[in-house]
DNA sequence: ATTGACCTTATAGTAGCTTTATAGTTTTAA
DNA sequence: TTAAAACTATAAAGCTACTATAAGGTCAAT
């Protein structure tokens, strides 16, 4: 399978799969005469591991340290459980994050109405004014 | 008031300073005989504006844009209105996005224990088979 | 006179790609 | 058969919002 193909099969452009080979998340595939790369079912099954662990927001650092323990496939798996763990309380403190800024954003755009002119405008006053309550 | 102090007033970094000054964020200040920057209140108050409208989480396009409509002080505020409806309706999809997640990761956790190896680790089972429910 | 704190510019690094440039190869259509 | 279209290759730059590093000039104090 060349490079195409992968792509297409997995949803990610060409790139993004050279990108991965260069980071070392995706092993150097066998070349042809002709310099192309061809990848079997094992790249495939990688790249899709890459892309659902991208999707559930893991970086490519955090990747490459699950990929590590797979390669250590009789040690307890405590790491990998905590490195979730870990990532969930990362989400998690973005989500209180956000939803304390959506809540900020909201009483900020309450403070003006559209027939207004920017000189008088409320959000334009409640940023310059610091009227932002923190937390 | 010299770069330095300026920072410090605003707990920012001289180097982050001058990076608004070259993004034309904050305009060129004078400079002393030996090419210090001087800056007067008005850069200060400029400088609150944008590390307010930061921690708001707008980006230095959406601070630039602000900032043009300033310019202008007798349009319709419209415009400035509509920016943060945009940016609020952002953040409520990335709350969205993130709780989503949350959900997901949340439920791949509850598939291990730590009492596993890596072989048998239900976390990395649940993301090689792709057991993960979309939305 | 020299140390330390401050200032200057320019350049590179961060994350995770995407885009662009340049060039070689293969397939398809005329 | 030839020429265009589609694919592949590498290398380097661009994106965001800084942060860090390098190499050097300036100033106050010791």
């Amino acid at each position: 399978m060349r490079i195409g193909q992968l792509a297409q099969l997995l949803g990610v452009e060409t790139q993004t799969i050279r990108f991965y080979e260069q980071q070392g998340l995706l092993p150097p595939p066998d070349r042809q005469d002709n310099g192309y790369r061809v990848y079997t079912e094992k790249h495939g099954e990688r790249l899709a591991f890459i892309r659902r662990c991208r999707i559930l927001g893991l970086s490519l650092a955090e990747i490459h340290e699950l990929q590590s323990y797979q390669d250590d496939p009789h040690q307890p798996c405590t790491a990998v459980n905590a490195l979730l763990d870990d990532h969930i309380s990362h989400v998690r403190s973005q989500i209180t994050a956000l939803q304390a800024l959506e809540k900020q954003l909201v009483s900020l755009r309450a403070s003006c109405n559209d027939d207004r002119e920017v000189e008088a405008c409320g959000v334009l006053a409640g940023i310059s004014e610091g009227n932002m309550h923190q937390q």
